[in-house]
RNA sequence: GCGCCCUUAGCUCAAUUGGUUAGAGCAACUGACUCUUAAUCAGUAGGUUCUCGGUUCGAUUCCGAGAGGGCGCACCA
């Protein structure tokens, strides 16, 4: 077997070894009289770090630990620079760690080094890939195809925030990096594609703190003849099956939250009104910056209308959802891009997934309506020339598309670094992505 | 952006009211040891104390500025 050197004990004519491969922690025992002279002198020049290859029978030593009793050894690789390794030791079945690699900013930079000394870091990226297959093999199971979409777009569109721009020499024209898949989803969709997702990077050209990376893969995944309800649903039992797939694994499974469906559904406007014991949306605007005082809104003087019932909602009913819970029916102020309510034009065909009280899916019953759509477009392209970074143009090719005719459809939106942070009881976006944006040394 | 905290050896950390040559464990190097497991024991080497400036006889320590980082809040999906 062959692994990475992580512990290392000589004693004179014999020495105790353990290395560590992607299985785990094996203990190696060599003597100087099984070796001979020359294969135990060498030995001496191996180090901790060093990835060495070993042959021989397993016994148990004397305190009942598999071990190799090495026959012969090879050294594959060395390492000049010692990995900071901690010491382990176990006490009452408790890894203790002493002296390990902990300042952060160091473990996200030199990742290599934190996956080589920290079994749990290992777990956690496994978990990562577990969660990716177990969704693919959900929307597979469903008929739904995966496709790619591109990454370099000549317009950005399906998200408010400010891209990364871009340029291709030979066309000598700008690319923008996407903020999101939807519109080209959504486009082949009207090619006859009737259940579609895409996994993958969005970029946005923003802050970064412990909830947002400027690159982060998100899911997103519509279907024709769908509605919301259809695609809760779907969210619900995409997410029960992720929490199954990952409870199984060493280490990150027991962390894995138990889901039980159904989820709550609470709709947003009663559950607002209940929460803040007044009818919000019929409050006058001075009615509304006196609850936002009331409920911590920070500067609600400068915020529109629209922002400050979103910030009173976040701050009294999202928040407090600690178990997953789909918030529905969003005031259309509040949702210019989902589709109006059947029988109640004031709401959206709209949902949120809460849990822990951060977003974890954002789904709507998706407009199709080109005419409509074209105004909502042309209203964002003003807000665009008087300034907004935010806001998007026409999307002209998206619309001829919509234009063809495109069948009504649910689409949902996860962020995949966002849902195994739920997942895995995670709070810094940083450690469930392996490379991290950072500052340049 | 605001607040609090942090930055000393490859890693994890010390250093008395401001006082001599900045210490320890691990890792590395040398030596002893044939069932150890944070192995043990003896020794060696390893430092621009984040940077710049100030106060002082003397600064890792006090002051100012800057850089980087962590946490919380805000903003932002």
């Amino acid at each position: 077997m062959a692994g990475r050197i992580v512990a290392w004990r000589a004693h004179g004519k014999t020495v105790f070894a353990h290395v560590s491969d992607s299985a785990g922690r094996l203990q190696l025992y060599f003597r100087k009289d099984q070796l001979g002279d020359e294969t135990f002198g060498l030995l001496d020049h191996f180090d901790l770090g060093d990835i060495i290859g070993v042959a021989g029978p397993l016994f148990r030593t004397r305190t009942g630990e598999t071990t190799v009793r090495v026959e012969s050894v090879e050294l594959l690789a060395k390492s000049l620079r010692p990995l900071p390794f901690g010491k382990e030791e176990t006490v009452d079945g408790e890894t203790v760690r002493h002296s390990g690699f902990s300042d952060p900013e160091q473990r996200y930079r030199q990742r290599y080094a934190d996956l080589a000394v920290h079994p749990e870091v290992r777990s956690l990226f496994i978990a990562r890939s577990k969660m990716v297959t177990s969704i693919r093999s959900f929307l597979d199971g469903l008929d739904y195809l995966e496709v790619e979409t591109p990454v370099l777009q000549p317009l950005y569109g399906g998200a408010a925030a400010r891209p990364f721009e871009t340029h291709h020499n030979a066309l000598d024209m700008p690319l923008f990096l996407r903020i999101a898949d939807e519109l080209y989803l959504k486009r082949l969709v009207v090619g006859g594609f009737e259940r579609v997702y895409e996994i993958g990077h969005d970029f946005r050209n923003e802050g970064i703190d412990r909830t947002h990376n400027p690159e982060f893969t998100m899911l997103e995944f519509y279907e024709a003849y769908a509605d919301y309800e259809t695609m809760m649903g779907r969210v619900e039992s995409l997410m029960v099956s992720v929490s199954s797939s990952l409870r199984s694994l060493p280490i990150v499974g027991e962390k894995i939250p138990v889901l039980a469906p159904p989820f709550k559904r609470i709709e947003w406007v009663p559950s607002l009104n209940s929460a803040a014991g007044a009818d919000v949306m019929s409050c006058t605007d001075a009615e509304l910056r006196e609850i936002s005082r009331r409920v911590g809104v920070q500067h609600p003087e400068v915020l529109s209308r629209p922002k400050l019932i979103d910030e009173i909602f976040q701050a009294l009913v999202e928040s407090k959802l600690k178990n997953p819970t789909f918030v529905i029916d969003y005031p259309v102020e509040l949702s210019p891009l989902a589709k109006p309510k059947r029988g109640n034009p004031a709401l959206t065909e709209r949902f949120e997934l809460f849990a822990n009280g951060k977003e974890m899916a954002n789904a709507f019953s998706e407009l199709n309506d080109p005419v409509d759509q074209r105004a909502r477009l042309e209203g964002q392209a003003t807000l665009k020339a008087a300034g907004d970074l935010e806001a998007s143009g026409v999307d002209e090719d998206y619309l001829r598309a919509m234009e063809y005719g495109m069948p009504p459809m649910g689409g949902v939106g996860i962020g995949l670094d966002r849902l195994l942070m739920y997942m895995t009881d995670t709070v810094n976006i940083r450690d469930v992505i392996l490379f991290p944006t950072m500052r340049p040394e």
